[in-house]
RNA sequence: GCGGAAUUGGUGAAGUGGUUAACACGCCGGAUUGUGGCUCCGGUAUGCAUGAGUUCGAUCCUCAUAUUUCGCCCCA
């Protein structure tokens, strides 16, 4: 037997009745905040990724899936969202007018790493970008979209984590602080973040291991090494989160794992046990640098991913989703009840009504069955006698009632009715 | 990349080194000679993830592989 590769999966059935649901309200969320939506490839030039997300950023180094095509060019499955909506922004010269340009997108993004609970190596995020304004009030909305959209799935535990990086001076004068203040105490971290402390000190903040050892408590705050603009900038952020009524904390440890975010961001984290150590949900932050650095002309952006897995198995903790009902179960039983069913079908399918019969050589208390399964609303049970004399049984399948209805009608009537 | 656990039908699962692998749900058929969802009866794994080994004999022991899962790392 052929099993699919390891860290795939199939949405099928129950799963496949969540992701409708979430897909449908997306659109709809999207809709109504006037985003548009984009598709850019699947697979994109590896230097793309290597631009955008960073060289020595763990996604890059040792997670992407390269591969050579027939004419030796280098390529990568994308890994993440935002370098193709930035790359498209500038190839398709979109900066032109009609600034800000809002974007969102679904599609799988796929990460060589190692499986688990709300972790794929294909997995979907759905993600926005705007690109072309600086103003924190867009901050503000593009963490209050996804936070809203996830109330409205039935989410209550939510927790808004955000925080400010600042400019990248800001962010090399807390790094020079930072090792500064660490320096006397390398020994006593572990083994990561002692590799770390040359790398990416940054990251040591939400290390693990030595989150509650006295070193990280007392450690330099980042929000004490910014200027005067990126202070006033945060505090408007956080003005406009009250206005918008979300409920978010600050937390100035949260850095990400992208290299090209600068001043705002955030995470969107739900406490379910079901997530275990998967609960951030949606993650983003504002990277006003990316399009500059990837040929573009300066503009500033900011934007968010969320990963459909998660949410998907976290709505095991809410209401079951209901199958889609169908209008219409036509039960027969010779070869001439038969033939009507299919004839029937095909003309209440054109008239827009949802209808199925069977085509296994069920028996008729099967076919009761089938219909059950499909929560058929009505029934249409053909009797050869019946329709000799041109009358069709129609039985409500909730009340029960049965009644015989001339074929000329029995359209009319169903499409009234269903 | 490192360490732990798991893998029996459509599903939930019990079980044993030796004839026909419990039980339940589901599904299919019948009782009900064309109107069901209750009841009763019957059927439903030539196989216990895959491959190799030990053995007279393995689903059960050993090893390898695959997949899943938990933690680390990282992230959505």
């Amino acid at each position: 037997m052929i099993t699919k590769p390891k860290g795939t999966y199939d949405v099928i059935e129950k799963e496949a009745l969540k992701l409708q649901k979430i897909n449908r309200l997306i659109e709809f969320y999207c809709n109504t905040y006037n985003y548009d939506f984009i598709r850019t490839p699947i697979f994109e030039s590896r230097e793309l990724f290597h631009r955008a997300v960073g060289d020595e950023t763990d996604i890059v180094t040792k997670e992407t899936y390269d591969f050579k095509d027939r004419s030796e060019r280098e390529l990568t499955l994308r890994p993440e969202g935002t370098a193709g909506v930035v790359r498209s922004f500038i190839e398709n010269k979109l900066y032109g007018s009609n600034l800000p340009r809002k974007f969102y997108y679904t599609g799988t993004m796929y990460r060589y790493e190692r499986p688990g609970n709300g972790r794929n190596r294909e997995f979907t995020q759905f993600g926005v970008e705007i690109l072309g304004s600086n103003d924190p009030l867009i901050d503000a909305e593009i963490i209050s979209m996804p936070y809203n959209l996830f109330q409205d799935l039935g989410f209550k535990d939510l927790i808004v984590k955000i925080n400010n990086l600042g400019t990248k001076e800001d962010r090399e004068n807390y790094k020079r602080a930072l090792k500064e203040y660490l320096s006397p105490h390398i020994h006593e971290l572990c083994e990561d973040c002692k590799r770390r402390y040359e790398t990416n000190p940054l990251r040591i903040l939400d290390c693990k291991v030595d989150q509650d050892t006295e070193i990280l408590k007392n450690v330099p705050n980042i929000l004490d090494y910014q200027s005067e603009e990126s202070k006033t900038r945060f505090n408007k952020v956080k003005e406009y989160l009250n206005f918008l009524e979300v409920d978010y904390e600050v937390d100035s440890k949260l850095v990400r794992g992208l290299d090209y975010y600068d001043f705002t961001v955030f995470e969107i984290v739900l406490e379910t046990e079901i997530l275990g150590g998967a609960s951030t949900i949606a993650a983003g932050g504002r990277y006003n640098s990316l399009v500059e650095n990837l040929d573009g002309p300066k503009t500033p952006c900011i934007g968010f991913a969320c990963g459909l897995e998660r949410i998907m198995l976290a709505m095991d903790e809410l209401e079951e989703i209901e199958k889609r009902a169908l209008d219409c179960y036509i039960l027969y039983v010779n070869e001439e009840e038969k033939l009507k069913a299919m004839m029937l079908a095909q003309d209440l399918r054109i008239s827009g009504v949802s209808v199925d019969y069977d085509t296994t050589g069920r028996s008729l208390k099967s076919q009761f069955k089938e219909a059950d399964r499909n929560l058929a609303r009505l029934l249409i049970i053909l009797n050869s006698e019946d329709l000799k004399k041109g009358l069709i049984n129609v039985k409500d399948n909730l009340t029960k009632e049965e009644i015989k209805i001339d074929e000329n009608e029995i359209i009319d009537y169903i499409v009234s009715n269903g």
